[in-house]
DNA sequence: TCCGCCGGGCCTGGGGCCAAG
DNA sequence: TCTTGGCCCCAGGCCCGGCGG
């Protein structure tokens, strides 16, 4: 009835793998002992098991086996000093962009041998960011990769966390090595490529302002209409759903001289072909629209629509290879806020089209 | 010469906070020498804090601050036998439902203080989902959440790896607590729906059949009709993707009789509006089609699409929910493996119409 | 005497170092 | 030389005991 007379059984009790009420995941001391070894030379056997002789490894396995042991990720984080595990911190992830990318370094970082943990911040107030890192590096991580930097901006923000950051969306300040795709070269390209079918000059239906890709995008638009010696319209911008760009493009439609757009991404693209279409306006033959981003679904719309295809799962790998250098090299303050670019390329399908001679 | 010799100044050199070379993260004796207490008192602030001095709370704080301290959150787990983080299996990212669910997810771990492991299994097979979790579990999760549930069923796939899961997609063997949308309501409205606009029966083309979700599509679509005395069409199967659902209208345009299409999510539905289109049948004029999903996009389809609205966020927040439940209540194998259903709600938009009088 | 605040010692699970067989 | 075990440390948390008002 003493608590003594409790503990002694139950003791016995917890020792066994068969343990009954309390379950205690099994310890490299529980193998040791079943296998007659030290712990230690569980140790080598869990890890690269270096110089153990071929009987005591066996033996030490088939404990394991026995005793279904997983080693503890925490103790050993805590005397390695690694985690291996990646932050990854991201504000929408319906947006098609950022679910790639992420899907993307899950995979490639699952090659490395690190998992990857994920914070979704609801709204990109500095506040949201703090905390959203704040709970990562709080957590158990070696390296960030912020996927949409615009969040960075804020002014006031403090990520220096000491852990080594990229960002996945182009650094505006370049505070930190970055991978994005080339999105100046993506809406080069798409501009040069309405112009050259022959029309008279691009509109472009923009992302939101505060997103750095957005920002460039429209202004490559802008230097390429420019460089062409083509009128400059003034710059509609969205917030990437097609919903937005359904508003935009109701606008345009009312507008004889627009014969051209080119949207800063497929969804807004889309909306913006509706308008058109419920205006009276076809596509094609009345206006050419073009998108970015090559949504799997942008080949099936109505009609396909031609646009600027991004690898994703490419910016996703460097991400994490530039990540891993930089842990693994750290303390050598060579952090070369470098930039990688991925390459987008051009998709033209049925919705471009040369201007119609019912001009 | 001997260790100790060499012990000691080194030990004096990584003391201080100052300390050059490598970088060791100021700890909590770093905090407590800092303000002049013991740690145990620096670990009562950190922590929930009571019976902590006001005065003696302030200057470990302003300690803390100065150091920059984080406490290892390793060494927490370890002690704490918890990790504060759930671990999520799934297949494809760029499913939308699959990052709507993920996304939910982790907005509903982050409040209530869980960060999320990400493991992006690249195919269903039993090895790769095996990999999977045994990457997590050995990662450090207090809990796992399967989205898509499929791959559980592969024979001799064994991950009773000892931490608590839920299945996000109805567990067909109802080994594990699950949480989902009530798909056979949703099929079934949709399928109603149609017949109730006056067509004689509905066409359905299903997604992949080793998803339990489509599988349970279909079957219910199968009963509605024979419900309501319909003839009940084969069943046209696709993956889910655009360009198997334009696969599948193509065939299904060469018959005259096809008057209403059930696709199981939108993404095909929109394939199946494209190769109807391109066949020269209007929708819905001639044929009307429904889908299931309801994604954001959908409202902008050309035309804009009939579905079935899931709701991603509340099967997010009913996953997480049960799965902390299970957490906290560890040990009491009261694992009901019960299913938690959300309802969908369709929607009805210009996809639909009653068949045209051109039968 | 009781209570509120604080610190010492021990424990968590594993890995590195070094000595011993 | 190769294999193996003892000891200590990682960073923090909890039990308990002590000290003071």
């Amino acid at each position: 009835m003493s608590p003594r007379e409790r503990t002694a059984p139950e003791r016995s009790g917890q020792r066994g793998a068969t343990a009954r009420g309390k379950r205690r995941p099994p310890s490299q001391a529980d193998v040791a002992a079943l296998a007659g070894v030290s712990s230690q030379t569980v140790s080598r056997v869990a890890n690269g098991s270096s110089n153990v002789e071929a009987e005591t490894r066996e033996r030490v396995l088939s404990a394991m086996r026995i005793l279904g042991y997983q080693r503890n990720s925490a103790a050993r984080a805590l005397t390695l000093g690694r985690f291996h595990a990646l932050g990854v911190v991201t504000f929408d992830l319906s947006a098609h962009g950022n679910a790639r990318t992420l899907a993307a370094v899950s995979r490639a970082a699952q090659l490395a041998g690190y998992s990857v943990n994920v914070v979704c911040a609801e709204e990109p107030t500095g506040n949201a960011v703090q905390q959203a890192v704040r709970q990562l590096t709080d957590q158990a991580v070696d390296g960030l990769i912020v996927i949409e930097a615009q969040v960075l901006e804020r002014p006031g923000l403090d990520v220096s966390s000491g852990v080594p950051i990229v960002v996945a969306d182009g650094d505006p300040e370049r505070r930190y090595p970055a991978v994005d795709t080339d999105q100046a070269a993506g809406a080069t390209a798409a501009t040069q490529y309405l112009l050259g079918l022959g029309h008279r000059t691009v509109w472009h239906v923009g992302g939101p302002q505060d997103s750095y890709a957005a920002r460039r995008r429209a202004a490559a638009w802008h230097v390429a209409l420019k460089d062409a010696g083509a009128p400059v319209p003034p710059l509609r911008s969205g917030d990437w759903t097609a919903e937005s760009g359904y508003r935009v493009g109701r606008e345009l439609a009312t507008r004889e001289d627009v014969t051209a757009v080119f949207a800063a991404n497929d969804h807004m693209a889309l909306g913006v072909m509706l308008a058109l279409r419920e205006a009276g306006r076809a596509v094609p033959e009345d206006v050419s629209v073009v998108g970015f981003d090559d949504v799997p679904e942008s080949a099936y719309y109505a009609p396909p629509l031609s646009t600027v295809r991004q690898d994703f799962e490419e910016v996703g790998r460097q991400c994490v290879a530039l990540l891993l250098d930089q842990i693994d090299k750290a303390g050598s303050d060579a952090r070369a806020a470098g930039l990688i670019t991925v390459s987008p390329q051009l998709v033209t399908r049925a919705s471009s089209a040369p201007p119609g001679p019912a001009r």
